[in-house]
DNA sequence: GCCCAGGTGGGTA
DNA sequence: TACCCACATGGG
């Protein structure tokens, strides 16, 4: 639908105006971008950024030695982050699976092709559609859309909702079938996305002030966060 | 003190 | 399929 995509354009190229480049994501290697995506999760930046330091500063940001790790240690290290037994469950079954899967090397990994890497990420325990997809985009690379809850509570802000439904690949669908696959422009956009959504509504710049004109109906009218 | 954050998995109707 | 809930810390 041309209307969509003009619409999905447009949006992006205000956040791209208001924001600029957004350098993502914020892990240095695809590694630490896995580790990240799963310790992020329903959580703050901030206190995953203090639970991957913890995880630097005693050696283990790495697979072999989280393998080794016995799981209530990792747990009290990356406690920063919030659920952290749930976590650490999902982290030593992540490298439990890169050990098995490609030897831990993940350019082996992401040599695969998209579609069916991602179902085997989805069948890891912890990894579900927003975390697969970050890990693709963000670690592997790949022109892959992320869809969180910022992205749905924007778009449906905008009167922007899939046609069909309301579920994740509904909401993905109406970027990837409308905008070029590339992943250079996801990774962009995503991060502007996320950049947008963590802006308080009150007071500027959301409301009064908001790129995508989403204050309009004044003070107390409902922004993108409501 | 209360609400929320870059979700996911398991259980129930 | 569609809800509902547990999982938990730290900042506003």
């Amino acid at each position: 639908m041309v209307l969509v995509r003009s619409a999905l354009v447009d949006v992006y190229e205000k956040l791209f105006a208001r924001y600029g480049p957004q350098h993502w994501w914020p892990g240095e290697t695809p590694f630490e971008v896995m580790i990240g995506a799963i310790l992020t999760q329903n959580t703050a930046w901030t206190n995953v950024d203090r639970a991957i330091r913890n995880l630097k500063a005693a050696s283990v940001l790495n697979a072999a030695a989280l393998r080794e790790l016995p799981q209530v240690e990792l747990a009290t290290l990356i406690r920063p982050s919030g659920y952290f037994n749930a976590k650490a469950r999902k982290l030593k079954e992540l490298v439990r699976w890169l050990g098995e899967r490609c030897a831990d090397d993940l350019d082996v990994l992401f040599a695969t092709e998209t579609s069916p890497l991602r179902k085997e990420l989805l069948n890891v325990h912890g990894i579900g559609e927003e975390t697969a997809d970050s890990i693709l985009l963000y670690a592997g690379g790949k022109p892959v859309f992320v869809i969180d809850a910022y992205t749905r509570r924007i778009l449906e802000r905008l009167g922007l909702q899939p046609p069909h439904g309301n579920r994740y690949a509904d909401f993905q669908g109406l970027f990837m079938e409308d905008l070029p696959p590339d992943a250079r422009l996801f990774n962009e956009y995503h991060a502007l996305i996320v950049r947008l959504g963590k802006e308080s509504c009150r007071p500027a710049p959301c409301c009064a002030d908001c790129p995508l004109d989403l204050g309009r109906g004044g003070e107390g009218y409902p922004c993108h966060r409501g």
